[in-house]
RNA sequence: GCCCCUGUAGUUCAACGGAUAGAACGAGAGACUCCUAAGCUCUAAAUAGAGGUUCAAUUCCUCUCAGGGGUACCA
């Protein structure tokens, strides 16, 4: 249980015993230390004295409770703190790991970009920050799958074919429709009698080739650059092929959720809460991304998901409700389902926005920026930003800061750390005593390190990535701060012994830290 | 028109309805006899505007202004 569970859980039975009131007390970390480690309002919401309150909270968690303008606030005790020192070293990398997620399966749904093209810095956001936060569900005890949706048939497939034919109805531009000319040179050549397809059917027939040309030799080598591992690969063609379509549609017809209009079959999606009902089929026969997602969204289901999340560019924010809706006809539970929509990546140079399209052939890949600025500052910088934030991406600009990327500023401390157990004594590290232990700074890097486990608990419940990079930038700088004020190998052998497994200790929570995130930890800088 | 998102130091971003609005870069100043100066310390600098709800509003509501996205028998 992280400390601030059990003040809460001290609190909501105070609370219950002398009020006869059930609360949920919220207990967050003060801005400011001087409040304390921890502090609650619950007092003003209740409308109650707060000097009686903490009357009832004695626990040799705390060295004093203080109240002040109605709030009460927590100061952790030495004691507390030096215990939970073993405590770090004893469970190691599993230290933040929580329960909560008790074993149920979740799907995360990620970059799903279109294979007609690179991946570009929007693909990488969505990218990054999915997969950070599988990572943080994966470590709260869910059973996580991570999975792209390739768009291999449709619309845009045959666009990419014309593309590649190079014929008028040609729409996608850029070094890489020229690179796939080449490589489909044989297929070209022939033209469409001898591949024994009719001519309308070329264009599809190409453009299938050339998405799974992109797919296997653009979009997987640079997730993999990206340092995602997928662990689903789900084609939207094998839908048709399995036979899905069919049945998506047959159970819509069973529950009536289909008419026909103008020629065209449609899906009654208003009553679910849609702006208007969706066409299924075309009166050209042709189905729709829309009858894709249906079954696509049936097979989730059944594959046993409790929770199915999505990662979507903010060019698809008109999906949020056509995916609610569907849930609701399927009768799976809406709030089970978790949109994110991440706002575009506007990308700048020499101070002027440059328009990103793979039509028009200008991107920045998402590739280029790693071999730029490298992965983990790429990371880092994607993270930082919450998703509903207009990010503004300046190339120059992060190049030339990328040396001073705060990320580095993290590893720094680590390689610190690394360093210093290099040069120490070998001791035998204990679980217990650290009485020792009692400077500012030391009890300020502990208060720190016990911080990791809450804060993987906020961020599993709001999504908000963006607090793990914020944590990492706090727990460096109470680290350096250590350092400055405490020399961990000296004459001192207890003091010595005690210090050296505190910074084991921090070790341990930094390089948990860094690997929600996926960015390494260099040992030597 | 309707729907979603945004507007916070010079710049890029933070802040479950809480206390003195935090960082980083940039600007200015300082400290090393000492485990890595990619570090530490200090200074200046911000909630677009107007109302409202609340004990308490950057946060919620309404309007204004300024941006981005969506609104297809495209994906």
């Amino acid at each position: 249980m992280t400390t601030r569970q059990i003040i809460k859980q001290l609190l909501e039975r105070a609370i219950k015993k002398n009020y006869g009131k059930k609360v949920k007390a919220g207990v967050e970390k003060p801005q400011n230390f001087f409040f304390g480690d921890y502090a609650t309002n619950v007092a003003m919401m209740l409308k109650q004295d707060p000097n009686k309150i903490a009357l009832f909270l004695k626990s040799p968690l705390f060295e004093k409770v203080e109240t002040k303008r109605g709030f009460i606030n927590f100061f952790l005790s030495k004691e507390y703190l030096q215990k939970k020192v073993g405590q770090i070293l004893k469970q190691g990398e599993r230290f933040g790991d929580l329960k909560i997620g008790r074993g149920e399966r979740v799907n995360v749904e990620f970059v799903s970009a279109n294979p007609t093209g690179p991946l570009t810095l929007g693909n990488g956001r969505g990218g990054f920050c999915g997969d950070c936060l599988a990572n943080i569900l994966e470590r709260s005890g869910f059973k996580v799958t991570r999975e792209y949706y390739i768009n291999d048939r449709g619309k845009q497939v045959v666009q990419l074919g014309h593309s590649v034919i190079g014929d008028e109805e040609s729409v996608y531009k850029g070094n890489y429709i020229e690179e796939l000319k080449g490589k489909m040179k044989g297929v070209l050549v022939k033209g469409p009698i001898l591949v024994k397809v009719p001519a309308q059917k070329y264009a599809d027939r190409v453009g299938e080739k050339a998405a799974n040309i992109i797919l296997k030799e653009m979009i997987k080598p640079a997730v993999k650059k990206m340092g995602i591992k997928f662990d689903t690969w789900f084609s939207e063609k094998s839908l048709y092929k399995k036979g899905e379509i069919k049945k998506t549609l047959s159970l819509l017809r069973k529950k009536k959720l289909i008419y026909e209009k103008e020629g065209a079959f449609w899906f009654k999606s208003i009553p679910f809460g849609d702006d208007k009902d969706r066409v299924l089929i075309k009166e050209d026969g042709e189905e729709t991304y829309f009858l894709s997602d249906i079954a696509y969204l049936t097979d989730k289901i059944n594959r046993g998901f409790k929770k199915i999340i999505f990662f979507l560019g903010a060019d698809h924010s008109g999906y949020v409700q056509r995916i609610k809706a569907i849930a609701k006809a399927l009768g799976f539970p809406v709030e089970n389902i978790d949109i994110i929509i991440m706002q575009l990546v506007k990308l700048f140079e020499k101070g002027k926005e440059v328009r990103m399209s793979k039509r028009a052939g200008i991107y920045l890949t998402i590739e280029e920026l790693i071999d730029e600025v490298g992965l983990d500052v790429a990371r880092f910088f994607f993270l930082q930003r919450s998703p509903d934030s207009h990010l503004n991406f300046d190339l120059d600009l992060a190049r030339k800061q990328s040396a001073k990327n705060p990320v580095y500023y993290i590893q720094y401390a680590h390689a610190r750390i690394c360093s210093i157990l290099r040069k120490s004594p070998k001791y035998k590290i204990q679980d217990k005593g650290y009485k020792t232990l009692s400077h500012p700074s030391e009890l300020n890097l502990i208060r720190q390190l016990i911080r990791l486990p809450e804060v993987i608990e906020d961020t599993v419940k709001d999504r908000q990535v963006q607090r793990i990079p914020q944590y990492a930038l706090d727990l460096a700088t109470t680290f350096h701060q250590f350092y400055r004020d405490c020399k961990v190998i000296s004459d001192n052998n207890q003091s010595t012994k005690e210090r050296l497994a505190l910074v084991l200790a921090a070790k341990i929570i930094l390089k948990n830290t860094l690997s929600l995130m996926g960015i390494s930890t260099p040992e030597k800088m």
